[in-house]
DNA sequence: ACGACATTGTTGACCTCGACAACAATCCGC
DNA sequence: GCGGATTGTTGTCGAGGTCAACAATGTCGT
């Protein structure tokens, strides 16, 4: 991920902001209009993408992602860095593959991705002592701590969605798709 | 996107192939069938996951996706392209910038996209009459043939969705995220 | 007990994609 | 005609998916 864009890593120290702050043009002189221009959008036809539970799919999954990011973006968790936390604490001790096809990430990339958590003091992986191949992963106090945060951010950014999508959609939604 | 696995570039002129390309053992000793490896799973715990419209939002892009790419893998588009196609079929002449901003796609990359599918012979970028900045996008008769086949085998795809997942979610869902 | 095979964590390489920044050409309104 | 805005374009970064290969370790049938 992101297929989705994550926050500029760190202090990105005072990047050019934008000149432009004026709105679209208000009122236009009705005057010699070049026909096919878009003045007002003009509605684009979506074609056959109407029809097509994907593309909608994707642009939901986008948005909500980008909100995520958002309500997360002052403590730089990513959505795939809280859901393995999560699943690290509500799973003490499992193996990276475990939690690696819990949440349908590659050995490869969860790997690495655990090699950051590490270094950020968030995460740990002990020997198991039953299988000499295995990691057995945990969350130190401190990823404890954050996680706790995360979650309470979180829990703010779902609320975020609810009266964004309406309430009544949202919880339909999440009961279908949890049945999935 | 993908954010999801592309088939492998078409004529990868030798990429540097696995010297194991010993392929699975023809017939395998009728013993140990590639039984399915968990066999008992332990139900990892989701936690607060449960709660979170965005990771389930996610899941089904992905697997909707990779379904989807599956299907049109014999002709190699993209969901990506194949919502560049529909769009530009249906609404001929329109510019990049619009196109890109129909479908939530960055400028510079959907000039890249549209070089690919000018190369593949899809589409071609006319200049604009009357903005000389613009490039008025269409499809080219080639294009036109693919689109249509790439709507076939994405109808195919669309309707093999409903039996998995549900007809009436499948439709409740469409619906709902029509209005969003 | 052996040996074939599977699993686990790991690394390396490649590729797609999103996000920015910077530009040249062009257009627009005043 | 000028300044500001838009359009297409290129370059660059970084995140992330995918695949191959490997060493260490476990498992199972015989």
């Amino acid at each position: 991920m992101p297929a989705v864009k994550r926050a500029p890593k760190a202090a990105s120290p005072a990047r050019k902001l934008p000149k432009k702050l004026a709105e679209k043009p208000a009122a236009l002189p009705l005057r010699k209009r070049p026909l096919p221009t878009r003045v007002s959008p003009v509605a684009i036809d979506l074609g056959v993408l109407n029809d097509h539970l994907g593309y909608f799919v994707r642009r939901l999954q986008v948005w909500v992602f980008q909100d995520f990011i958002r309500h997360l973006s002052s403590i730089d968790i990513s959505p795939a860095q809280f859901s393995v936390l999560v699943i690290i604490g509500a799973n003490e001790g499992l193996s990276q593959s475990e939690l690696a096809a819990t949440l349908g990430i590659e050995r490869a990339r969860m790997v690495r991705m655990l090699h950051l958590l590490d270094r950020r003091g968030l995460t740990e992986r002990l020997p198991s002592s039953a299988d000499g191949r295995r990691h057995s992963l945990r969350l130190t106090r401190a990823g404890q701590a954050q996680l706790k945060q995360a979650k309470a951010l979180a829990a703010q950014h779902e609320a975020s969605l609810l009266p964004k999508l309406g309430p009544e959609r949202y919880r339909m939604m999440l009961e279908a798709l949890r049945e999935i």
